[in-house]
DNA sequence: CTGAAAGCGCTTACAG
DNA sequence: CTGAAAGCGCTTACAG
């Protein structure tokens, strides 16, 4: 129903092959003839099919996001970040997120193939059969392909990071300089990459003060969980034993379990920060407005979508040659740098 | 490079029809044919070209989603809805933000045509040019278009919109009903059509209650237009002018807007909801977190996201054929319910 | 500067 | 049950 080139070279008088050429903004065209197909192509409503034009030209001039089932702020940004680099070189951005387990996120992967020219991953999870890159297998050779805080051992692939690490240890460094020694670390969903670097660089900044190992809890990012963790410090903190150590602070994984954590002691009549600091990770709009604000690692996110996004346009505009000649080892993630915000949950009490 | 059809065909020993046949799971193949077909599309690692396969059956397996510039959560939970409903019929989703104005939402629009199989568009905002539905003109007709809050005067188009007009008039009669008559209401975007909603349930609801006219102050939806609102409040409450009416509660025309308000009410030493109550618009998660927690109006995004692609999917299948045929008036918008969510903001002060 | 023609990778009547 | 062939709407050498 909708018109095609033949329609307009028809009302144009003139022959597709020089509407294909205004189209596309050819020089060698007459002005005379430009105006006439011009014309012609506003009259009919012309718009070109994008299948046709991609099934000759073999782009799709489209990027795929694969996301996990992401909460929040955190998502939305994410997108925003792609979205803002995508259409800065005219592409569009092909969305398919709920996937928790790396199998499913590979099984997107392979829906997409065909409909965009380059995907960018997000998988953070590791599941029994091993990373999204190892369940992708032989799929990403030939699709441009770039990975989001996704764990990638083998190095096969470019990757852009948060440093968790590097966070997770100024924030401890934070709580040990002010004077906090006994800490209480509340962790990320087991499989999680992100969750098992923030524990890493905790216990390797404790480690690196000569400070004592920190109690430890299990989370999995969200709040109840942060609220369970809560309840037990809570019951430490009152149950005047003098054996155990008294926790003097509370490293959630990140910002969600740590409102989770507030709440818990808060309810149990306990201050923060003068009875236990709290710090968090992310920096989610929600931390600034917690009373007290909470004190966080400042994460990228809009930056993180575009520099992988600006980055998966170069390797596919490098050509398909590049994709089949990576082996493991080829690349190095980049780590974007992230920021202490010192916030009240950690203040030094007023006494 | 990629395998195609010939390939499978020439490896398995059949024609292109015959592979054809299988992998659109045809029931006319022979068992043996069939299992020949399928161990070559799998050696080969054959992935059909959509592009192709479009571009003959007419279908791309897409929708799109024009989005405005959103922030936060609402963003997210609107996309997540989309997602898992097109996922659900089998389709792909490909989306467009950052479209602010009305003509920016109806150029994506026009870039999107033949890629997509229809259109969600979201835009509140009526700039000069009319809403987005008049930017949009004729080129509406023929893709599937579904109106998510967006403001069309002509009723051409399908429309899912959440109730801001029943929102508001409930939080107006909850304010009152706590005992609280002298209002202000801090209004959303001059051209934001749930803004406009909002504004006037507010003053519906005041006027059927034969309580005063509220004292109006501007916003735009942020934080920082919040703030500006909540200092001026401060000033008048701390003035004592005995011939200007104190005023007893803010309705705030959303969340963020509410988050400054409290934010410059409280730095001005003034206690919600003991000395003025304060109601928002949203429920974005930041509301429960606030001290005190805010009450506010609860709207079903994840729905809306829900509800809207389901209807697109259905007016696809339906075919082209009713596209066409929408006259002005064709359509009533769909309605979704919103919740008062009663929280500490609003309570009565104990006295 | 312009046109006729081949071909991108599929699907689908039409025969057999 | 299977195949040969046309055709979807474009782009792009190749002539002229």
């Amino acid at each position: 129903m909708p018109a095609t080139i033949k329609d307009v070279a028809r009302v144009a008088g003139v022959s597709v092959a020089t509407v294909s050429r205004v189209l596309n903004g050819f020089s060698n065209v007459l002005p005379a003839t430009r105006r006439h197909v011009e014309e012609a192509a506003r009259q009919l409503g012309f718009a070109p099919s994008a299948a046709a034009r991609s099934l000759i030209t073999r782009r799709t001039d489209t990027i795929g996001a694969l996301l996990p089932d992401l909460h929040g702020e955190y998502f939305s940004e994410l997108i925003r970040g792609m979205d803002q680099a995508a259409r800065s070189h005219g592409l569009h951005l092909l969305v398919s997120s709920a996937h928790g387990h790396a199998q499913q996120a590979a099984a997107a992967f392979g829906a997409m193939r065909g409909r965009v020219d380059g995907v960018l991953v997000m998988s953070p999870q590791v599941s029994e059969g091993g990373s999204v890159v190892d369940a992708l297998g032989s799929m990403a050779c030939g699709l441009p392909t770039v990975l989001v805080n996704t764990p990638d051992a083998s190095r096969r692939l470019p990757s852009f990071v948060v440093d968790n690490l590097g966070g997770a240890r100024a924030m401890v460094e934070h709580l040990l300089a002010t004077g906090r020694q006994h800490l209480v670390f509340v962790g990320g969903p087991r499989h999680n990459h992100e969750a098992t670097e923030r524990r890493r660089g905790c216990l390797e900044a404790l480690a690196a003060a000569g400070a004592p190992k920190p109690w430890e809890l299990e989370g999995d990012f969200t709040e109840a969980a942060g609220q369970a963790a809560g309840r037990r410090i809570a019951e430490r903190l009152r149950a005047a034993r003098p054996k155990l150590p008294r926790p003097q602070a509370v490293f959630a994984a990140n910002d969600m379990t740590a409102v989770g954590v507030l709440a818990a002691l808060t309810a149990a009549g306990l201050r923060v920060p003068e009875d236990i600091a709290l710090g968090g990770f992310d920096d989610v709009p929600i931390a600034r407005y917690l009373s007290p604000a909470l004190t966080t690692i400042r994460v990228p996110i809009v930056e993180l979508g575009t520099a992988a996004t600006h980055a998966l346009v170069q390797r596919i505009e490098n050509g398909p040659q590049q994709e089949a000649a990576s082996p493991p080892g080829a690349f190095t993630p980049s780590v974007l740098p992230v920021e202490l915000l010192h916030r009240r949950s950690t203040a030094l009490p007023a006494g």
